[in-house]
DNA sequence: CATAATAGCTATAGATACTGGAGGAACACA
DNA sequence: TGTGTTCCTCCAGTATCTATAGCTATTATG
């Protein structure tokens, strides 16, 4: 039986974040102390395990409900599973293509002379003007 | 004379966010109609085409004001504009960083046959065991 | 001028995924 | 029994919008 402290110390999740997926229904409902506090067994332990593991990747909570919804009928195909994944792979991807333009962007404006005056400086007036921008975001 | 719907479409910030602007005084109280419609003019454009750019470049709301309020004073040195610049930088550059890391793992996961069951599903094996992964994330 | 269509107003709630605090109760150990 | 740590619920706040409801103003047409 592990207290709510000894399921966060476990997994690095914090305490409130327990509770909340717990009202989000991520975990079910734990069973409780006589005296109302949640009691935890180690099947929980994997469950919010395998749930920080899917967050620390970027999966949203949904995608991660569906997973675990999955992973409780193991003898049916998985192809479902592996088509969120596959589509968070993409975001992914998407993200870091747009993060490189964002990059290059500032990189350039930051990689000027700046001993300068604010009526001058090169990063304003790339603000000012997206036409001096060399891609678009 | 600008309406809100106006500057809207000149600057592609959404009615309720430029509201929402003014509320958190990024742009300054507009003047109104007699009928209390915002009415604005074209340094209103061009004051919210800055904030607009900054955001697409993933400045927060806080660094768009420090910017806005540097702006208004062209005779001092830029070194505070710069070093926003620079930090917003390296912020994207860590979130590169981040994002390059999931994307090897969720690559490994997704790049396997998968004409399988559940109970056998590389992705939901890979998510329950964190020691699959070949990095820390 | 009357009416209708479009556009604007405020206030409030929702999305996303947590995080923190107040005020009080329970538990573990000596 | 006392003490210190842990836990409880409820509520508010983070960041940046976005959307709805219910109402009013403006503009265009006949
Ligand atoms: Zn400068
Ligand atoms: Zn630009
Ligand atoms: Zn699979
Ligand atoms: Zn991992």
């Amino acid at each position: 039986m592990l207290t709510i402290g000894d399921l966060s110390r476990a997994t690095g999740v914090k305490i409130p974040t327990i509770r909340y997926y717990e009202q989000m229904g991520l975990m079910a409902a734990a069973e409780r102390s006589g005296g109302n506090q949640r009691r935890y067994e180690s099947h929980d332990r994997e469950r919010l395990s395998f749930i920080k593991h899917a967050r620390d990747l970027g999966f949203t909570i949904e995608a991660i409900r569906e997973l675990l919804e999955l992973s409780a009928h193991p003898d049916r195909p998985c192809v479902d599973a592996d088509e969120i994944a596959v589509r968070q792979l993409q975001s992914v991807r998407n993200k870091i293509a747009k993060l490189r333009l964002l990059e290059k962007e500032l990189d350039r404006m930051t990689s000027r002379n700046h001993d300068d005056q604010v009526k001058h400086c090169y990063v304003l007036r790339s603000l000012a003007n997206h036409d001096m921008c060399v891609s678009e975001h």
